[in-house]
Order: C-alpha cells, then structure tokens, then sequence
DNA sequence: TTTGCACTACGAAAGTTGTCGTAGATAATA
DNA sequence: TATTATCTACGACAACTTTCGTAGTGCAAA
C-alpha cells in the first residue's frame, strides 16, 4: 500500500493539505486566499511552503498555465490513518478506550451507554486493517 | 478551568509527559531509563528536556535530594482533552465522524453499528462541557 | 512600447526542537 | 584521603520549520 515511510506533515503543512483535499487541485493564489480567511499569511509563504511540499513529493503540480496548479499526492484517508494511529499511541498510549472516554469528558456515562462505547472499542482496536 | 493558555507538548515532551503521568514523580535518571526501553536518547538529552519543561511549567520538581525529582503539573485529562481538540479541527476539519469512520477503517458498519456510532457522535460533538 | 501587475525562483534569516559535550559540584567507595 | 561515579547547569549546534524580501520573467493594459 504504502511505499514511503510515512512521516507526519507539519502544521502548516496540513492547513495546506486540508485547503487542497477540501477544493480539489488549486493555483497558490487560491490556498493562500483560503489560508488568509483563518490567519493572516504573505503570499511568498504559502508559494515557498508548497514549493518544499512539493520537493518531499507531498504536493503533485502542473507547470502549463504559467500560475502552477497543485494537487495533493497523497489520499486523505490514508494520511487520516496514519495520523491517527500515531496520535493514539503518543497521546493515549495506544490505548483507544481512554480516547473516546476522554471524548466523552464528564459525561457519566449509562449502562448502555457503555455496551455502545464497547462495541466501538473492538473495531478501533481490531484495526490496522 | 485553564489559566494558561494550552500550548500543546511537542513529541519529545510528550513521551516524557507519558513516563511520569504513567509512573509518578520520577529522577531523569528514571524517565531516560524508561525512554531508552523504546529509543536510544542520552542521559543530559532528557535532562535538558525536563529542565526546559519545568521552565514551560510543564514540570514541578522537587529538589530536596541531590537528584531532583520531576512531576508533571498538568493533569492528563485535561491535556488529553485539548490536544484531541486540537487533532480533531486539524486532521478532521473538526468533524467528529469522519474521525470515528476513519478509526474503522474499511470495514462497512451495520445499520446497528451505525447507530452506536452515532448515538457517540453526539457526545463527541456536544463537547466542550 | 512602457508601465505595472502577477507569478515563480531563490536565498536568507529567525524560531523551534532535539541533541549532546563539557564543566563543576556532590556523594560514594577504595 | 584520593579516586571514581552521579548529578546539575550551561551553552552550543545541527536539523527542521516558517517566514518573507528581492530579483527576474512574462503578461496585460494604458
């Protein structure tokens, strides 16, 4: 499936991911817009920071039109994966259980309630697919 | 509830965050031990970890004894809590499901899976408490 | 054509993270 | 006491991340 070890994009990284995922293949003008609606970013940025994204094999582009047009290499769901795993274990300590109780926060939650979570819990767990 | 404003561990501060909530107030000489378990880190590496994170006031210690002893000063709960926040909005846009859907990966739920997940859905979404 | 705008490329610099070497103090031991 | 081990403190460094300025190129409009 995977022939690249897997290593986790960074935060900057993945707002640009998500704008990419989200809207399809885009010009750098569009991501830096769609950056700039959360936080205030220069234009040369965003460029430089998908200019590297794009030399680690993380971004595709087509260089017809003269502004480039990037897209994602990567699927989302398996980018969602990994991260996911790798949160669990650093987070959580593997453990899946304490993950949705903490979701759960306070809440006491009902005998039922709980057959729900523990029904959940065996396909987190039986995971890796 | 939170003072200072959450700023998340990085990864090497949070393996260390894990011996000690795991173990309780420890030496570095103890949390290097338990770190050398998993990877290769030197003795004054996790030292300067676990000085500058006392600076951060990640850390309380106690420096009664020639070898300090280090715990941590945030509960795990809460910084659980925020950091899947956090992961939440940034991996998932903030949507709860597609964490959970991810989490089950291929596997196509039953009507009565899916209504256990949902029923979770709710109080992953409420959140915020 | 000339002026101005939009785009890429490049390099540099500041900040962060993780690493460790070395020095000096204290304790244990031979 | 002299030697060795253990510990803290401090500083420095390399790698990585994020930022942006500047230069150059092409396109469009006046």
């Amino acid at each position: 499936m995977n022939l690249q070890p897997f290593s986790k994009p960074t935060d900057a990284e993945l707002e640009i991911l998500q704008v990419l995922w989200q809207h399809g293949a885009s010009s750098v003008r569009f991501v830096n817009e769609k950056l700039n609606e959360k936080r205030e970013v220069g234009y040369t940025t965003t460029l430089k920071m998908m200019q590297v994204m794009h030399e680690k094999n993380l971004l595709l582009r087509d260089t017809e039109s003269r502004s480039h047009i990037y897209a994602v290499a990567i699927r989302e769901e398996d980018t969602q994966k990994q991260m996911l795993r790798q949160f669990v274990n650093a987070t959580f300590r593997g453990d899946a259980m304490r993950l949705v109780m903490q979701a759960l926060g306070n809440h006491e939650a009902t005998d039922k309630e709980l057959e729900q979570i523990k029904a959940l819990i065996q396909f987190l767990e039986q995971g890796e697919g």
